[in-house]
RNA sequence: GGAGAGGUGGCCGAGUUGGUCGAUGGCGCACGCCUGGAAAGUGUGUAUACCUCAAAAGGGUAUCAUGGGUUCGAAUCCCAUCCUCUCCGCCA
């Protein structure tokens, strides 16, 4: 969520921004100084109530000790009336908090100056793109073919197991998932990422520190029993391992890879989007995550474009990098660069991998914060990245370098696959 | 799952016949003294949030797992929840 001090010194400021995301805040704004202030004064009134019924309690322990039971007697029925007033103000001040939590929460993060304006596809602005499109020619087979032609996923034994979205892999595509997982996190860890491997599910603490929820509450899996949710990303567990922190600027940066399952319900998804690998309930993806210094977070975003460009290269997929606009852009980041693979047969882009920088939108949730260099206690800023989702990285695998032969496997994997072509 | 013990500041650890306890002490850390330099020794300081204040200083309030209760007053008493440890049971 948005810090407060913003709200409070540049209004203005913030209402404008989030314009570019096509919000309209500016009654949300003028609602949360409202009960700010309102909340202040209120604060100060209970303070005060506190501070005498403190004063009386010493007084009459003092009185006691010396006897003066009538006089201690009179002070304690000052002390009742304090009380009264003061749960009055503290059930008030309550209320005036979690009002100001309540709007304040429902505010976006404000959008980079660099963010491009619109809120359809085609407003993205494409910065970057390489490699060719191959072309396939006429009998080019989308991914969910070739799977069953070579037998190495197989989508209905997941449907008999489990239901939809949850596939089987098998012999080589079993290997080719573990290659690339392996192949992802060693090149995190040579990147100089720790290598983390996290629980896969969390507490509802958890989802409430990166926003999950109260939101998307109906995005994720939940155990019931123990009140436990499945996560839809690493980034989860991992952020939340810093999660009410006070660090020291020397522990910057903070750098970690974590391969995990993840688990989205994809509640009203349909169609073409999740036809085969595009779109399904239980993945695997490798996600970095970087807590940084305010003042090198928007390097560090550099890096971890540049990090994710070198995987997609290695993988000698055609991609496109785009930086998203205001109104395409996730609730909490600031600024978002997409990666998206050529998918050759199906000829559509795909989404791999998204990179962020949230500047200090999670951490003030979190209460993530850092001693700067003067003593001052600050928000660390936070970003995260696939680095890479698997399933839509096969899909293009697998289309783009089909052969009759077979399909080839990049040189990158090959080490990590020990065959070279799936046939 | 059953029985028991316990959760205090960055860490360890006092404090549980309720009373100036945000909390003795030690370690760690920071700064200073000492030293040619260091160690040892020694001195001082060392939580977080909110409010107040133009700012700093200062002041107020809250926090001894969390939430509630008793009381003029709670780290200390009561209740609930969460967590940790030990033993038993079960088990990859």
């Amino acid at each position: 969520m948005l810090e407060l001090s913003l709200l409070r010194e540049n209004a203005e400021l913030v209402i404008e921004r989030l314009a570019i995301k096509r919000v309209d805040a500016r009654e949300t704004v003028k609602k949360i100084l409202e009960a700010d202030l309102n909340r202040r004064e209120t604060q100060k009134l209970l303070d005060d109530n506190l501070a005498e019924s403190n004063q009386i309690a010493r007084e009459v322990g003092n009185l006691f000790k010396e006897g003066r039971q009538q006089e201690a007697n009179d002070l304690k029925a000052r002390s009742a009336e304090l009380k009264i007033a003061a749960r009055d103000l503290s059930e008030k001040l309550d209320a005036l908090q979690k009002e100001q939590n309540d709007l304040l929460v429902t505010l976006p993060n404000l959008p980079h100056p660099e963010t491009p304006l619109g809120h359809l596809p085609e407003h993205n602005v494409t910065i970057y793109s390489e490699g060719e499109i191959p072309d396939l020619g006429e009998n080019a087979l989308p991914h969910w073919e070739l799977t069953s032609k070579y037998d190495i996923i197989d989508f209905e034994l997941g449907v008999k197991l489990t239901g939809a979205g949850f596939p089987v892999y098998k012999g080589q595509g079993a290997r080719l998932q573990r290659a690339l997982i392996n192949f992802f996190v060693n090149e995190g860890v040579d990147a100089g990422y720790l290598e983390i491997q996290p629980p896969l599910m969390v507490n509802e603490a958890s989802a409430y520190a990166t926003g999950q929820l109260p939101d998307k509450d109906s995005q994720m899996y939940h155990a019931d029993l123990d009140n436990f949710y499945l996560i839809p990303t690493a980034e989860v567990p991992v952020t939340n391992i810093y999660r009410d922190l006070l660090l020291k600027e020397t522990d910057f940066p903070i750098k970690n890879v974590a391969y995990s399952q993840c688990f989205r319900r994809e509640a009203g998804s349909y169609g073409k989007d999740v036809r085969g690998l595009n779109r399904l309930h239980q993945f695997d993806k490798v996600e970095i995550v970087q807590i940084q210094h305010p003042d090198r977070s928007y390097a560090a975003l550099e890096d971890m474009k540049a990090h994710v460009t070198g995987l997609v290269r290695k993988l000698e997929l055609p991609f496109r990098i785009l930086r998203l606009c205001g109104g395409d852009m996730s609730f909490t980041s600031a600024l978002t660069y997409d990666f998206e693979v050529f998918s050759a047969a199906q000829k559509r882009w795909l989404e791999v991998s998204s990179v962020s920088n949230f500047e200090s939108f999670q951490a003030n949730r979190m209460k993530l914060r850092f001693k700067d260099s003067t003593g001052k206690t600050r928000l660390a800023h936070t970003l995260n990245g696939s680095a890479l989702a698997l399933p839509r990285i096969v899909a293009a695998l697998l289309e783009n370098n089909q052969t009759p032969e077979g399909i080839r496997i990049p040189k990158a994997l090959v080490p990590y696959t020990g065959f070279e072509w799936i046939k």
